[in-house]
RNA sequence: GGCCCCAUCGUCUAGUGGCCUAGGACACCACCCUCUCAAGGUGGAGGCACGGGUUCGAAUCCCGUUGGGGCUGCCA
């Protein structure tokens, strides 16, 4: 092993920072740390319809928040074009690459008729056509043969080329696709291993091959992280589990517990010890003791890693870091809070929605309300709905309850509110509505609403 | 379908041919401590997927089976 090495993180700004990227950026640090070496972080964003600048910042934040610091970057691929242009012109004069124009109806079409598996056939490989623009870019990848490379996890595989599909490497609006931007910038940054998710593993034969194309010389050192999955054993995905960093630190995980946690999903320091402080995880950590098997992510053994560092602290530890996470919640409202109170003690009641699992109902208030609204429980109804598609932000959210309101035959906005705050916080009064669901959330706030609407249609009211 | 990978208590793991009657942690159960609850202590239940080899000896090596996962996108 060099003695300097260079690892990356490589994430892609989708919105939230996965688990996974977190324990894959650890591992990354942690062996940057352990060696000597830089971690460097790299921004993956070469699909412009799909990523959002704002979500770099996530990435950032997340990143800071669990300790793990970045010594360059981050570089965005969307900046780095030319290079990626440059690489294309290179595979091109080599003929390593054809343009194509079968679109995937195509494609799929010609699978189905052939019987065989689905992908592409290679269809244009010999048609000669030219690279212009509106044609995507294809790899030739050899039909025979195989191809290997060095793998501290997983030893050392090896894929039959023939198995391997002449893969896109430039879109056909003249973008560059993910393993072509990828291996680029890992030759371009020098990286020297690469530490990333098994999801990739299958990839690496393709990076491979365009590496070689490219004449980068010596390839990476390659070190396939088993995946995180949940309780059924899937890959951890956004739309069943919870898997954003960033609920676990809105829920009060400590970043240092966290870490933790992480380190011990597929490593382990040998011993029966299972809290470790992070010197000792920089001095003992080796890829080579990285099992190769999955984990399964388990919320209740970070729970008691968790209560075993809050434990550790001193009272003034505890109180200090208690507070920060407190103040956290309700920040964002204060502006709006302290126009509407005459103490302080008034402001537990202005923001204590945010800290409880679920509000408690104003019984008062809720029955009055419905009194009033005849229409409370569509417009819950028409709430619930409209705000699982909104853009969550106070204007999307605005927009959602005006339509609710349409939706339920209400009138005017004011009149749409009170179900909604009513079921939410459970009070008729409060900060404004909008900035308050922004910060509970989309999730807590449509099961508040289904919960209102449950209670309404257990118990109606009729005087 | 094709290619690749994985397989120790429910979960995370220790184990790299004899130290294994398989160790620890979470969760679970019981008891102790105790003004409640936690914490702590003690004990308990619970696992090498299966079948063949190799070997004096296999959780550990090999093969097969089964099960699971990943990839197979003009996503990353």
């Amino acid at each position: 092993m060099q003695s300097h090495p260079r690892v990356r993180i490589a994430p892609s700004p989708t919105g939230y920072f996965h688990v996974g990227t977190g324990r894959t950026a650890l591992f990354n640090w942690l062996f940057a740390r352990r060696h000597g070496g830089t971690f460097v972080l790299r921004i993956e964003d070469t699909d412009t319809a799909r990523n959002r600048p704002e979500h770099v910042e996530g990435i950032m934040s997340s990143l800071r928040w669990l300790g793990l610091g970045w010594d360059e970057g981050p570089f965005l691929q969307s900046e780095r074009s030319a290079l990626y242009e440059r690489a294309i012109d290179v595979l091109l004069e080599a003929e390593a690459v054809y343009a194509c124009d079968c679109s995937p109806a195509d494609i799929q079409d010609r699978a189905r008729k052939r019987g065989g598996p689905p992908g592409y056939d290679g269809f244009c490989r010999d048609r000669s056509l030219e690279a212009t623009s509106g044609r995507m870019l294809r790899f030739k990848t050899p039909r025979e043969g195989s191809i290997g490379f060095t793998d501290l996890v997983r030893g050392n595989p090896t894929f039959p080329l023939a198995a391997i599909e002449d893969f896109g490497v430039r879109k056909s609006n003249g973008e560059p696709l993910f393993i072509l931007a990828n291996v680029v910038d890992d030759a371009d940054m020098s990286i020297s291993h690469v530490i990333r998710g098994d999801d990739h593993t299958s990839n690496t034969p393709k990076y491979a091959l365009l590496w070689e194309a490219l004449g980068y010389g010596e390839l990476p050192v390659f070190a396939h992280l088993p995946l995180i999955n949940n309780a059924q054993g899937k890959k951890l995905s956004k739309r069943r589990d919870k898997v954003a960093v960033e609920d676990f630190r809105d829920e009060g995980y400590l970043a240092e517990a966290m870490v933790n946690y992480l380190a011990l999903l597929g490593w382990s320091p040998g011993d029966d010890r299972e809290i470790l402080p992070l010197e000792e995880m920089i001095s003992e950590f080796d890829l080579g003791d990285v099992k190769s098997s999955p984990a399964i992510f388990d919320e209740r053994k970070l729970a008691s890693v968790n209560s075993q560092y809050l434990r550790k602290m001193t009272p003034e530890e505890m109180v200090e870091r208690s507070e920060l996470w407190l103040r956290s919640r309700w920040e964002p409202l204060a502006p709006l809070v302290q126009e509407r109170v005459r103490t302080l003690a008034e402001v537990y009641s202005m923001v204590e929605f945010l800290y409880r699992p679920e509000p408690v109902i104003d019984q008062t208030e809720w029955a009055k309300a419905l009194r009033k609204n005849a229409n409370f429980a569509l417009v819950l109804e028409a709430a619930a709905e409209t705000l699982a598609g909104a853009e969550w932000d106070v204007d999307g959210i605005h927009s959602a309850l005006s339509a609710a309101g349409d939706k339920a035959g209400v009138a005017n906005l004011r009149d749409s509110q009170a179900p909604v705050r009513l079921s939410v916080t459970g009070r008729s009064v409060g900060p404004p509505l909008m900035e308050s669901l922004v910060l509970l959330g989309r999730d807590k706030t449509l099961s508040r609403i289904r919960a209102g609407l449950a209670r309404v249609q257990d118990a109606p009211v009729t005087g």
